[in-house]
DNA sequence: CTTGACCTTCCAGTGACTGGAAGCCCTATG
DNA sequence: CATAGGGCTTCCAGTCACTGGAAGGTCAAG
């Protein structure tokens, strides 16, 4: 099959799935017009993907996952061990966004945000 | 006063100062020497850079704030539009992110993490 | 035979820095 | 006075994961 039926399929972009050939992800083999014929071993690859990219998981995760993945004797102590790493993160992130959006949220609450020039927020952010 | 007490004063690293520079956020004079030379002004507004910064605001935004912070004549409505629309973006990706976490907190918690490789986490991923 | 939808590669840009190299300048010390 | 160190300068490249676009080859339908 064909980039763009693939690309449907494994729920990414073409650009993308272009991408992770040239980074090692897939090796989709090539027509004789030099196409690139996708497989459904390879939809399956790039679906693994996409959904450990929505995870949030980086690229190199996703090619640490991708080798356990397809590793039939992997230990799922090294699956869990990339996963806590990432989830750890994603809370250190939350908490950092969620601090500033407190923050956020009262400047913004004590802001009349009419047409004067005197504003809370701007004054928040001097200090 | 020469760039890294600039940098210690404002909380910003000179390598930042100097990009700040380049894209136009900030203009300090030149020594003699050519050396970089700033006053408390460009300190409060490098203060300020870092504050808006740290609270998630882009690059444009920012140029935007302090384009309002230096304008006596100001709507504070505008500043309360800029950080109303960051305060949504935040809050999207704090969605986003919390959504992630739940998903992968349960994946973790499923997942015996010992040497089989029977893996919740790779299942997970492959639906 | 042409049209239009595919496909290919390659190059450049995104955001906001950050690291590093090469080289000038200033102060203090021997 | 020479030198050693630290600080300053510019410029270039790299980060991350794509994404847009240009130039050109390929294929199926009418």
């Amino acid at each position: 099959m064909n980039i763009s039926e693939a690309a449907s399929r494994a729920g990414l972009p073409p650009k993308t799935i272009r991408y992770y050939e040239e980074i090692g992800l897939v090796a989709p083999r090539r027509d004789t017009n030099g196409y690139r014929s996708f497989t459904e071993a390879h939809i399956h690859k790039l679906h693994f993907l996409a959904r450990a990219r929505g995870l949030g998981f980086s690229i190199e995760d996703c090619r640490t996952l991708l080798a356990l993945y397809e590793d039939a004797g992997r230990a799922s102590a090294d699956v869990k061990s990339v996963a806590q790493d990432h989830l750890a993160q994603i809370e250190a992130k939350i908490t950092e966004l969620t601090a500033m959006r407190d923050t956020l949220t009262e400047l913004v609450q004590a802001c009349a945000g009419d047409h004067r020039p005197d504003c809370p927020i701007l004054k928040g952010l001097e200090t």
